[in-house]
DNA sequence: TTAATTTATTCCGATATTGCAATATGTGAC
DNA sequence: GTCACATATTGCAATATCGGAATAAATTAA
């Protein structure tokens, strides 16, 4: 008997292969679990028999014996996606087959609480268990700031006062009885340009996050790359050098700061309600500002594809709303400042996830992380 | 029946185990191996039988019946690992219980060629095989510039003119009809450090290599962080903001650069024969040029862990010479550059690895990559 | 239509691995 | 010294997985 463990690891594993659409059959099933045709065969049956999977009728190939199609049963059950900063918390329903199909969104209160935020996420999530179909299996978090997830403990955010060590996981695991699994919110983002954006095919890409801050996530082999202090990609508080005393990454390259060099404000000035719109209207800006911009983005563009040297890099966060040209203009210059680039050009990429990329990743990471229970 | 390849890649890792010192005994390998103790002690008995493993004695815990001590036999077979540059080839000898037993060095004639280069690596392994214990079993290859480790081709490197898609692993392989792996040497000295070095117990620490150039290689996951151009690391053609135009962070940084900077002469003057003892002389310096040196290594220092976060990382090369003394100001002046590194200070330290990383380093990549027969 | 070919799936005997029980070999308490 | 306990290894019946053969279901050639 080969250990309990695996089996379950298997079977998850078959799971989130015919999700992802990369084995259809129990034969392509097979070669990407490294495991014969019969034992695999035998999963299959498995997990048809406990109404996780079904076959979807034939697929003809050049030749031979059609393909028996498999996939995932949408109403055996939903994931929870839950993704929150400063001023919103947002849930997404993922059913079984990996489609979405609800988000919520909920505006935070100037004076909200650890204790608040998580009260407002378990009532979104009770407001998503009404409508899903079949039962809740599992719930990511993508919460801000630095957060430890062997112990599903957020560890501090600065824009929350208190928020400091709170116990996710415990909270939600007692209020819900499912599997809850914690992450940065950055980090979920980049398990869901695999597995709704243009990551897809992908398991070496970096996601760049400019937001309130500045910060990166890393995936390399498929994995996201860990620290030993849960700050991997923390690059935003790095001294920026063409700065002045003390200047950091944030100062200039944050979607704050670089909307207040588009626009020309002081670093006081009240930020817009819609950033992302804002900046959506200053896309075709031209001048010194807009190639300073484009500069600093370039240098660290550079630096980050020189050391990591990774297939793509997904923009997120406000700045998508500067789009491909921008990209375009980066690269361009990156390739210009630094010779070596020019026989690797770096591929950066406006990400194709939306507003609910935190969400989609939560979501995400509860899907790769459940595991059916076996008889 | 178990797939011979995972069979074969078990008995590989037991053997890497023992050797290691991280599992002592059955019981104890049974569960680094994630595998029952029944399974593993008939491991255990094949790969005494075959002669790689033999029993060294009791341990005696605190209670129970004592462990059966493992150990790897010397005599089993030996590990080449070359590593070169365009100044000097160097052939290390590990035996089969993983201990340094020979280091041979060459020096190279200014007009070497890529063949000449191959010639003497050819030679130096015939040398070794004189006087080493049980047969050759594999062949590690530390190679400077791009690699290509798929496919055991040397692409580029800018210091022997034709030094250009070197086929190494097939060139050896027909000559010595034993596996040949290749690796980057920066890439190498990562695993020596794992094998020989601080690393040991780490699976997750940094090389930086400031040598005629400027470059890191990443462990993390116990695993070396690849890139799609393999070029991973390559961070010394990064424009460094702080320089004139252009101004790449090998100018700045590597080991000529620095020992330029603190002799206070220009870019033009020749090389010292020993840089590593020049440096060693100058490791009580003091003033502007030491201060700025050691600014920018806490610069990159910094922007290097608030990326990765890793646990350690380990100077390499002529800079060694520079001592402790240099690593704890690097480390100082970061934290004080970048207050959020105060609370996850940097550990950077001096490589306990001598001039032989590198030979050490391929060696161990042998050792890694090496399988044993299954009967 | 039939035979040959191709590909997917299933059946089945062989066996490697497991869990558990049994055994070996020590310490410590009394 | 004897018994309880702790830990490591080995023996054995149960079984999960495999490889290879058999079967299934299609295309193509004749």
């Amino acid at each position: 008997m080969r250990s309990p463990e695996e089996l379950r690891e298997n079977l998850s594993k078959a799971i989130l292969h015919v999700r992802s659409g990369h084995a259809t059959s129990r034969r392509t099933l097979a070669d990407v679990l490294r495991l014969s045709p019969s034992t695999t065969g035998d999963y299959v049956d498995q997990l048809i028999a406990s109404g996780h999977l079904i076959e979807s009728g034939l697929e003809q190939g050049r030749m031979g014996r059609p393909k028996r199609l498999l996939c995932t049963v949408p109403g055996a059950g939903w994931y929870a996606g839950i993704e929150f900063n400063a001023e919103r918390v947002q849930a997404v329903c993922v059913d079984f087959s990996g489609v979405k199909t609800k988000t919520l969104t909920l505006p935070l209160a100037d004076d909200a609480t650890a204790k608040s935020v998580m009260s407002e996420i378990a009532a979104l999530i009770t407001e998503l268990k009404r409508g899903a179909a079949g039962p809740l299996l599992a719930i990511g978090v993508g919460a801000p700031g630095l957060v430890d997830p062997a112990t599903g403990v957020a560890l501090h955010y600065s824009f929350l006062p208190d928020w400091r060590d709170v116990p996710v996981r415990e909270a939600l695991m007692k209020r819900f009885h499912v599997p809850v699994i914690l992450e940065n919110n950055l980090r979920v983002i980049a398990l869901a340009e695999r597995w709704f954006g243009g990551g897809r095919e992908l398991d070496d890409y970096v996601i760049l996050g400019p937001r309130s801050g500045f910060g990166i996530a890393v995936m390399k082999h498929g994995r996201l790359i860990d620290g030993q202090h849960h700050a991997t990609g923390e690059i935003g508080r790095w001294v920026w050098p063409l700065t002045g005393a003390g200047g950091e990454m944030h100062d200039v390259l944050s979607s704050p700061a670089v909307w207040r060099r588009l626009a020309g404000v002081g670093g006081r000035t009240r930020l817009p309600e819609d950033l992302h719109r804002t900046l959506s209207s200053l896309a075709d800006a031209s001048g010194a500002a807009w190639d300073g911009i484009v500069e600093d983005y370039a240098r660290i563009m550079g630096l980050l594809h020189l050391l990591l040297d990774s297939h793509a890099y997904f923009l997120h966060g406000p700045l998508t709303a500067l789009g491909a040209r921008f990209c375009t203009e980066v690269t361009l210059q990156a390739t210009r400042l630094m010779p070596a680039l020019s026989q690797m050009p770096p591929n950066l990429l406006v990400s194709s996830l939306g507003d609910d990329a935190g969400g989609l990743g939560a979501a995400s990471h509860a899907m790769e992380a459940w595991q059916p229970v076996t008889p």
